[in-house]
DNA sequence: CGGCCGGGTTAAGAT
DNA sequence: AACCCGGCCG
């Protein structure tokens, strides 16, 4: 008999019972954990995978699937921690094990990888990004000549999306045509062909996108000999998130754990955001009778994270949504400290009233670090990127624009595809349209060219240079050889990819200076990977997701301020949150309010910010925004209303203020109006 | 004439 | 940073 398992003491009865079940069965039975906001969900998930190591389960055959790989390797750490505290010192080789951590897609990849040639596919396939897909789309849409059409057929971007909902919500294509983009619906037999073609020329290619590595391994599932090899390797699933996975994602499960047996999921349909991504909450929905007998349910709704005040906010935005499976959430943290409701004038008010809250929180002992601002949309924290740059605060940005969206490091990486992969005609399309007087059309000649011999590169090197390329072309072509013969190593073989793109690149930028360092800055993070294909599957997989105002990631003992989208803030936590722009328009999307499908998603995205917040909340109103489109040092304007997610009813729950605080004299309205002269017509008419 | 290049415009959320 | 459109070079 083990000693009295101290280590679950801190646990409350609920979650020590999710982390208890059917750990004592040779089979246990399925889990659903609801686990709402700030509910200690991760330390519960954690503490079972190590409940479950310390009753004698082997850590590499333990399954942990999470949204992200951040959120994996924080489960890791956890759980070694846990483990060692139990177990003593051999812990951390155990929990080293814990080697199937990852995301659906990473699994995937390796799974796919490792199985390859049994399911004939080439071991080298590469893997495209949401941008390569969408390229390829956009080759076999001008060679199929729907660029032509006479109304105009969808772009690539649209096509892409489209695809993608049929595969992930594994739907019939006209019925989401029909739900989702009904204005494409005309376009029907075209989409069908295209995407027929598609197909075909992935696999030509030899490239799967993201689809690819849950809707392969979705085939493997379907053979049942496979199914069997594959279900065999792990004896317990874990999965977190589990409202923001979609249909074929847990297709992939229940194949997996037909009966159940070791599968536990995890999730709060409260916190589903990613419905534009296929996600659905009847995955969760469903999860219980999927089984026989039916999943055990543990629902966990203290929360452990906010203040009563933000909770109660927080409780009440969510309550208004139309469709609710869990309950409200409870918590004993008192306190009289109302969250925020602030009225700016406009977003540049907004900025300075953030990064005055956020000094001040400073001097009062509150790290940067501690300290998030979120908003709806990348683009919607540029006035306050300027305004920190400015107060030289650092800060760094997650989600939008990436460090692997700049176009030096795409051409750099494309490269080095290419060669993995020659038969990678998006990576090859880019990369020879890096040399001068060469275009799409000259690329494309080269590249079927090269797709018609046994031996492409020797088909690049046999083929005439073209006019204007110059020198660069003869060094591609060794460059091509050079790495297509393997003999360079790794990471010397991204040395001289450089080599030879650093004077085009030169050339075609002004900043090159700036693209240079972060090509350096590449050449290190590659340093860091054993392979060429490790590197390139987990750069494409898990990006760096951060920006910062620095070049490089500042060190990990600095202090900076974390700004993030509020869809990249899922799953964490700040003492103090300003969530930007809670207007109509912004929160919800003017883009998000044509279904209550999608103004509901935007109600819980809301609901998501302000559940980030432990000690103080602040929300920013700003009234009035400044037209894009116009002339410069133009004043149009146009003027925002409070989120319509916070009715007036509700803002008794909040602390209404106004920022900067009106001085008595305007409240008398006894300032004089201010001064209005124009300058610059006065000197021009001088010369009239 | 095809195809390259430089002008302008616009931008959701992300594995 | 990507897209579309018109000028211009081979």
């Amino acid at each position: 008999m083990l000693a009295s398992p101290t280590y679950l003491d801190a646990l409350n009865p609920e979650q020590r019972r999710a982390v208890e079940h059917g750990t004592g069965d040779a089979t246990p039975g399925p889990l659903l954990v609801i686990a709402g906001a700030g509910s200690g969900k991760t330390n519960t998930l954690a503490h079972r995978v190590a409940h479950l190591i310390v009753h004698g389960a082997d850590p590499r055959r333990i399954l942990l699937m999470t949204f992200s790989r951040r959120a994996a390797s924080e489960m890791s750490r956890r759980v070694e921690r846990i483990a060692a505290q139990v177990l003593g010192t051999s812990a951390g080789a155990m929990t080293d094990a814990l080697a199937w951590a990852g995301t659906f897609h990473g699994i995937g990849a390796r799974l796919l990888r490792e199985h390859a040639t049994q399911i004939g596919l080439d071991t080298a396939f590469t893997i495209h990004d949401r941008e390569d897909s969408a390229d390829l789309m956009n080759l076999v849409r001008h060679e199929l000549g729907f660029s032509e059409t006479k109304s105009r057929f969808p772009t690539k971007g649209t096509c892409l999306a489209i695809y993608s909902r049929v595969v992930n919500a594994q739907d019939d294509l006209d019925a989401v045509l029909k739900a989702t983009f009904p204005w494409c619906a005309m376009w029907s037999a075209q989409l069908r062909e295209l995407f027929s073609f598609y197909v075909a020329a992935k696999q030509a290619q030899n490239v799967l996108d993201y689809d690819d590595l849950l809707l392969y391994w979705a085939g493997m599932m379907a053979e049942p000999a496979m199914a069997a090899e594959v279900a065999a390797r792990f004896d317990h699933v874990l999965v977190d998130e589990y409202q923001d996975t979609n249909k074929l994602q847990s297709s992939v499960l229940l194949a997996l754990k037909p009966q159940g047996h070791g599968l536990t999921v995890v999730g709060d349909d409260a916190q589903s955001i990613y419905s534009f991504r296929a996600a659905t909450v009847r995955n969760i929905l469903d999860f219980p009778e999927a089984f026989s007998p039916p999943a055990a349910i543990v629902t966990l709704d203290r929360n452990y994270r906010s203040t009563q005040p933000i909770l109660g906010a927080a409780n009440a935005v969510i309550e208004m949504a139309s469709e609710r499976f869990t309950k409200n959430l409870w918590t004993e943290r008192q306190s009289d400290a109302k969250p925020l409701l602030v009225t700016v004038r406009d977003e540049a008010d907004q900025a300075r009233y953030v990064v005055h809250r956020v000094l001040e929180a400073r001097e009062g002992g509150m790290a940067l670090k501690s300290q998030a601002v979120l908003f709806r949309t990348s683009s919607h924290s540029g006035p306050l990127e300027i305004e920190l740059t400015r107060q030289n605060i650092p800060f760094v940005k997650f989600g939008g624009l990436k460090f692997l969206d700049a176009a030096h490091i795409k051409d750099l990486l494309s490269i080095l595809r290419w060669s993995e992969n020659p038969r990678d005609r998006v990576a090859g399309f880019r990369v020879l349209q890096l040399l001068p007087g060469v275009g799409p059309g000259t690329a494309g000649k080269v590249l079927d060219a090269m797709a018609t011999g046994p031996d492409p590169v020797w088909a690049l090197g046999e083929y005439p240079q073209p006019l204007r390329a110059g020198e660069s072309w003869g060094g591609l072509v060794e460059l091509m050889r050079r790495l297509a013969r393997g003999d360079a190593g790794w990471p010397s073989e991204l040395g001289y990819a450089r080599l030879w793109y650093e004077p085009l690149l030169e050339q075609a930028y002004d900043d090159a200076m700036v693209r240079v360092q972060d090509i350096a800055q590449l050449e290190q993070i590659a340093g860091g990977y054993p392979s060429r294909e490790r590197f390139l599957t987990e750069l494409t997989l898990d990006p760096p997701d951060a920006t910062s105002d620095q070049s490089g990631v500042p060190m990990l003992d600095e202090d900076y301020l974390i700004l993030s989208t509020i869809h990249s803030a899922k799953g964490q936590e700040w003492k103090s949150v300003h969530v930007l722009n809670v207007v109509d328009g912004c929160i919800p999307s003017d883009l998000g309010t044509g279904s209550t499908h999608e103004l509901e998603e935007e109600r819980r995205l809301l609901y998501v910010a302000m559940t980030r917040a432990r000690d103080e909340l602040h929300l920013i109103v700003p009234q009035r925004f400044f037209v894009t489109q116009q002339a410069r040092h133009g004043d149009r304007h146009l003027y925002a209303q409070r989120t319509r997610f916070i009715p007036r009813a509700m803002t008794g729950l909040f602390e209404d203020i106004l920022w900067p605080a009106v001085t008595p004299a305007h409240i008398e309205g006894l300032a004089p109006a201010p001064v209005r002269m124009d300058i610059g017509a006065q000197m021009r008419g001088m010369w009239k």
